[in-house]
DNA sequence: CATGAATGAGTATTCATTCAT
DNA sequence: GATGAATGAATACTCATTCAT
């Protein structure tokens, strides 16, 4: 009795699948959506189109689940790192950084997230500014308590997430394309000054939380 | 003696061009690059498949011209706007302002420039940073002569660029996107005040600065 | 249980690719290269542009093929007649023999070979050039021995093999083109005899091998 | 009044239409039938399009009238040369050397009338075999005065000269393909020897002819 | 006579999706 | 469940030919 039949099917199942998600990964990653043919995607997962389409209804489904998937796992570390903070001007500060850090060990993850879900046209729009105002929201939610702590003053909290995330997004999709590579992180001093600044933190105050984290 | 008999042969031609040139904006900016068959593009322009390719070479041809001639008309139409100012924070401000009125009305210039230029896959990603670099080292200019001036204190002004145009670009978009249409001067408030402050103008002078701009 | 359903999976693809090259030999012998379209060839096979493209990668990898092996099937006939000879001028001249006397029965394969070929354009000198040296180095071959047994003075085989070629060559199209048609072999008996005196055979030696071979 | 105006409407536009026999021809030779566009034509003989329709109504008339001015300088040149001789044997030998001396010097001449006439696809093999039956004539004719002559037996001339022309044509053709390139000449006095011999002509005389032809 | 703009039929190739085995 | 053969719609681009000016 072979390894294989000693597993549930089921399990084998699940297995293909995620090889499949990971193939398609890279492959949307390199290749971008459109220039990904399911073909491909069958090769490097060890399967056939039909083993793939039997998994996954359409091109589309695949793609889809990967945005959801990946940026499920990106939300959830920025949640994680921004435990440890209280301080929502602090949190929202955190937040930035840890998507750079990860993008900046994840070139790859940038490109799918950030630059070739548009390559995808229209049918992806929605997908991807699902994806955007996540994000956006995400920033919002710190000002938002920033606001209520009274760590800031009001303002609309909706439009400057919009504004951190497209300035945010902007830096990476430059480092993306950027040619010699450039170090992503270089960009995060100035960033960070700007984005708090933008929302009325004093000098003085970014200084200390700049401090505050220079350990890490 | 007809109209049409009196023009001369080249006249007829650049205006077939022109007619080329509108109907593939106007597809494009619909339907996304990808999407947009040659076809559509000769029938909307009351042209044959080989009319089309008799004034341009490749479809890419076609929409480089697009994006470079749109550009043009909106770097153009910024640079006269800012003229009339002097102090570059001004004209910083006065800048956005002009992108988001003219974008306000032409949701359509919009798409093309913002949104699904990155529909057309790998090949125009140059294309776009092309663009993207265009306007951010616009702003970037607005910025350091601030900085000579003494009007602000030195900063990165290229990521400072960046940062803005990516806001910018970023409200742009959620604009395009949503549903129901909302109204994109209406964050053009908040985001001047972002924008201004990021780079440390003070409050005080940002009151004044609208104040001035106000009647427009 | 039809004939259809007991067969592997496998042998209904063998038998298709089968069917479509037929197809392909038949339409570019009747138009030439440049005149068959996938789509005759799909349709004369009875399957999908789709299906050519599932068995071939490109139109010219199908002519390729057909070039490939319709030539090794005439080398091999070739072979088989002439092994039953142990004279080298008696085999050179059989090798001329079979070769006239297949395409007398295969007028389409003599068109595939010796015209249509060239319809091909530039790209395919290189093919048709292979298979003319392919056949003169086959008399060549035979005229070496011939050579080294002494039956026939030393001189260059290798032009003498092209010649022979050529000669042979331009029969055959001139019967091609013929209108009305002629008996290819009708050329044979004097085709043979400027051949075997061109190397230097003796009028009776000729005379000799021409007796042997008439029982055939 | 310019140079122009001074000649006769019809001298120039004689010369015009020379001119463009004259680009056709190269680019015909360069290219093949196929690849070559009336495109190029016009532009390489300074015309434009529709002046190329002007002077001739369709692509394939102007091969045709290029193949056959052509074909009727080199039979011309052939009979200029003949004319010397007055041995039927020695004609049809200087016949041979004319052709691939002309040749020799003139490659792209080769190209044109022996190699990419077969690229222009079915309509062209009647004019081609129209080549073929015009030289092979030509050799046959030669050979007919020798038999009425008494200078080689009876045999089927018209064979015989398809089989010459073929043996010359193969040369030819291999020539051209050569990579790297060889003599053309180098391959004569072979080819001489078996197209002689191939008709009777007895070894001695060959070398007579030889020898009377040495000095040339 | 000359020009060059316009036409449109023609073609190889790709690829998401289906489905018999 | 898995396979891979088959489908066919879709599409950019070429070029001989025409013809108004």
């Amino acid at each position: 009795m072979s390894h294989e039949k000693t597993r549930e099917p089921q399990e084998r199942a699940v297995e293909r699948r995620e090889r499949i998600l990971d193939a398609a990964f890279t492959t949307f990653a390199e290749n971008g959506y459109r220039e990904t043919a399911i073909d491909a995607i069958a090769q490097r997962s060890s399967t056939s189109k039909g083993g793939v389409y039997f998994h996954f209804a359409t091109k589309e489904a695949i793609f889809r689940e990967l945005m959801r998937t990946t940026a499920d796992k990106l939300v959830e570390k920025v949640e994680r790192s921004v435990a440890a903070e209280s301080d929502p001007i602090a949190q929202a500060d955190i937040a930035i950084r840890t998507v750079l850090e990860t993008f900046a060990g994840h070139r790859r993850m940038a490109r799918l997230l950030f630059v070739d879900a548009f390559g995808a046209g229209r049918i992806f729009h929605a997908q991807v500014a699902e994806l955007h105002v996540r994000f956006s929201a995400l920033i919002t939610g710190y000002l938002d308590r920033a606001v209520v702590d009274g760590t800031i003053d009001p303002l609309d909290t909706r439009i400057a997430g919009e504004a951190w995330f497209g300035a945010l997004n902007e830096i990476v999709d430059r480092w993306l394309m950027a040619d010699p590579p450039t170090q992503l992180l270089d960009a995060y001093p100035t960033l960070r000054t700007l984005l708090l600044r933008s929302v009325g933190v004093a000098d003085a105050r970014i200084r200390e939380i700049a401090a505050t984290l220079r350990p890490r």
